[in-house]
RNA sequence: GGCGACAUAGCCAAGUGGUAAGGCAAGGGUCUGCAAAACCCUGAUUCCCCGGUUCAAAUCCGGGUGUCGCCUCCA
């Protein structure tokens, strides 16, 4: 397949060190806050990523890390964070906190039909292994102790930016108000590896070192979880672009000097979820979650349908109006695939084999994941009988993951036993829950109506759409439900 | 200020030099006492702007404009 590459800014065809065989790492989540639907996103992206090339024939081995080290004891940032201080309040442990956020990130990827990595790796589980790794950059000089604190030399590198051609000249420190800038540090771009000495004083995690006890910098978890878990070679790195810089600038600076030789090829980022005033962060106001849009009323698949018809590389704006786009479009395509009936034809392998290349077509061009929803429009209208077109969509649903075919069923099973429970009187069948009291009004009105008395009939309608009953006028008969 | 990405109908979008896919919404129609559902039909003389190359440009080149992002010991 054709892949953007952000360290080349080029579409690339993709390419493995061992051939067949993926080793892809995901930047994974920072557990002490919920993740939002624009962290979210990337993690859709990538997990379609991921399942695109298992459907392509490849190997994949998938490791994702955990951020757990970054918890402080006392007030920060976090005072914001209602389940942070409710926790705080409750004397639960850093290590309890970050579990309850772990168990809330991965209910919300089951909730999007994100399946878990083959490795989920905590970084505060690792720790003698970042040690070896900074051991390593001290031993071959490319990193250099200071006041306490021990620092990558980022002047020892022949190139040290890799994804944006910055000056280092024109890098701006203390951008954001209230930063300071670390006058450890010898060179502009250098970054801590292991602290004992931090502002934050009040970290509640520190651990025993060769530098003294501390804690890890923010970039070694990634480099040295991706080092045990997919080897010295990586295909494949994921994360959301925002950390393309500086965080994924200092994994390859890291990885590449403590291996001495490439590293990472290919650099897969996907670009955020704005609002229409900006980027959806946790630092600007309101964020949604998955159980915001539960409570709202929404699927969450609906919120993947509505990421995978955009594309990862393409800023998708999020309002309420565009996710009741996608949650119809998602609704009546599920009512069109409950449409079909499996027992119609043989399913003809040499249709699905034709449908199958025409989606690898669109999902192998840089994962145009539009143009894979699109496929499945088409695969509706293919000219060929229901048996077969249900076996392309579920084909191709074993990439999207929209649950097409198990949600179709179950709207099959619903109205099954709808019209199981369906009674006939007077001529009239009337289809509901069996619900005696409903079904005789349902009843009075269809004789009303046939008595062309539509006052009356209309009456019984409000009467009933009152008590959340909507009706529909089918031949022969009404089918009632509760909305 | 520097660097990067993006810009196609109300919205999500495809398109990578040959005369603008698809989906949602909207409008019209069939059906219906009405409604709902379903089905059928209708959409950009034009692709942010200005130049250029070409028989031919949404697509290539140059120059602008706009939006978003990154530049922190945030992840």
């Amino acid at each position: 397949m054709y892949l953007y590459n952000s360290a080349t800014h080029k579409k690339e065809l993709f390419r493995t060190h061992t051939p067949g065989r993926v080793e892809m790492y995901t930047c994974g989540p920072t557990v002490y806050h919920f993740a939002h639907i624009g962290n979210l996103r990337s993690y859709i992206m990538e997990d379609v990523l991921e399942k695109y090339l298992r459907y392509e024939g490849y190997d994949v081995n998938r490791v994702m890390n955990i951020t757990d080290v970054g918890h402080l004891s006392g007030d920060s940032d976090d005072g914001e964070d209602k389940m942070l201080l409710g926790a705080r309040r409750e004397h639960k442990t850093v290590m309890e906190i970050a579990k309850f956020y772990t168990d809330a990130f991965f209910e919300d990827c089951r909730k999007l039909n994100i399946k878990t990595p083959d490795t989920v790796q905590p970084a505060t589980g690792l720790i003698p292994e970042f040690i070896t790794m900074i051991e390593g950059l001290l031993d071959k000089g490319y990193a250099y102790v200071a006041g306490g604190n021990v620092y990558f030399d980022t002047s020892k590198l022949q190139r040290y930016h890799i994804f944006f051609d910055h000056d280092e000249e024109d890098l701006q420190v203390g951008v954001r108000e209230g930063v300071e800038e670390d006058v450890n540090k010898r060179n502009k771009n250098d970054f801590v590896l292991w602290f004992t000495k931090s502002k934050f004083e009040d970290q509640a995690l520190k651990w025993d070192s060769p530098w003294g006890v501390g804690y890890p910098g923010w970039h070694i978890e990634c480099s040295a979880i991706s080092l045990k878990y997919n080897g010295e070679y990586l295909d494949l790195h994921c994360g959301g672009i925002d950390n393309a810089f500086p965080h994924h600038t200092n994994e390859i600076a890291q990885s590449e000097s403590y291996l001495g030789h490439p590293w990472c090829p290919q650099w897969f980022h996907v670009h955020h979820l704005n609002t229409p005033e900006g980027k959806m962060s946790k630092s600007k106001g309101k964020t949604l979650t998955v159980p915001t849009l539960e409570e709202e009323g929404y699927d969450p698949l609906a919120y993947r349908f509505f990421c995978l018809q955009s594309h990862y590389r393409k800023a998708l704006v999020f309002t309420w109006e565009n996710l009741d786009n996608a949650a119809g479009a998602y609704a009546k395509l599920i009512a069109r695939v409950a449409a079909l009936k499996p027992e119609d034809g043989e399913t003809d392998a040499a249709v699905v084999a034709e449908y199958r290349q025409r989606f690898m077509k669109a999902m192998s061009a840089d994962l145009n994941t539009s143009l894979g929803v699109t496929a499945l429009y088409d695969a509706l209208k293919a000219k060929t009988n229901d048996a077969t077109r249900l076996a392309i969509l579920a084909d191709y649903d074993s990439v999207l993951s929209l649950s097409l075919l198990e949600k179709a069923a179950q709207k099959r099973a619903e109205e099954a036993k709808a019209a199981a429970s369906a009674t006939v009187s007077s001529g009239v069948t009337v289809t509901g829950e069996g619900d005696p009291e409903i079904d005789a009004l349902v009843l009075q009105r269809a004789q009303a109506k046939k008595a062309k008395n539509f006052a009356e009939a209309d009456r019984i309608r409000d009467e009933l759409k009152m008590k959340g009953i909507e009706l529909t006028d089918v031949s022969g008969g009404v089918v009632w439900k509760r909305i």
